[in-house]
DNA sequence: ATGATACTGAGAACCACTATCATTTGTATA
DNA sequence: TATACAAATGATAGTGGTTCTCAGTATCAT
């Protein structure tokens, strides 16, 4: 939708970006890989490779518009980054992604690094456990 | 080394298993990845097949003997687990690991999944950074 | 509108890893 | 110690996710 956005980024504005950047905002699912933006946008009826969803992103990563992460599935999974810095929770059983943010964490990270001469460019962040629905069953 | 170990992990003691055992326990290097290993063990002179060392880390790995961990490079890297639970800080310029533990990042991690209603069985932290040999660069 | 340049999509290639299977090895038993 | 049989090995083929290649196409400054 916002085509500033990749104006932004000084990346042309064409269909298969924004068809991409548009999924990405209207879609109820976050966390989704490149494989499943492709075969939805397939669905929709729109044309485009899967080389170019998986260039497209990695751009849009590049840029600042989208994060990537490794939630151990074998596939990255990509969110808007729309939101502010968070970390993950997944439900190993039902896959589920809850995210959170900690400050104490946050702020810990830090220092743990500071002590050891180290500057923290990033971190990763993910907790693996049963979501209260799948603990139920 | 240590045959008793792979007893103890009902792996039958032949002489790959315990020469990527002996390899791991030997090297100063931690969190090597399989190819490394491999190579490594080329190197001295032994015969051994890369099937094989993947195939041992991963029963290492089952029987807690070792620990996989996935730092953002394609490739998986193994430890001897001899240690207890540790996080890591990886240099994003030379590669180098270290290790670290702290209780209260711990703890609050446990906190936050409780408060999601979620039971933590498992989590990966990595600090990504500059060490202090390359921030003087 | 035109041209320079960037982008696309189909398919091949790539890379880490796993499966297959004929051969070899470890070990339990005689 | 010899025998026997399951388990393990290693060469190689296969897999799955991702990236590269390249000829054709779309975008945009002029
Ligand atoms: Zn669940
Ligand atoms: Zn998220
Ligand atoms: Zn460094
Ligand atoms: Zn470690």
């Amino acid at each position: 939708m916002e085509s500033s956005d990749l104006k932004k980024a000084g990346l042309k504005i064409t269909l298969p970006r924004m068809k991409i950047l548009e999924f990405l905002e209207v879609s109820n699912v976050r966390h989704q890989s490149a494989e499943e933006i492709y075969r939805a946008l397939l669905d929709d009826g729109e044309e485009i490779g899967l080389a170019t969803v998986y260039r497209v992103l990695t751009q849009f990563e590049a840029a600042g518009l989208v994060e990537r992460h490794h939630f151990e599935s074998g596939q990255a999974v990509f969110e808007l980054s729309e939101k502010g810095h968070h970390d993950h929770i997944v439900c190993v059983s039902c896959g589920r992604v809850e995210e959170f943010y900690d400050e104490l964490i946050e702020n810990r990270q830090k220092e743990v690094a500071a002590e050891k001469g180290y500057e923290v460019t990033d971190h990763s962040l993910t907790l693996y456990g049963k979501c209260p629905d799948c603990r139920k069953q």
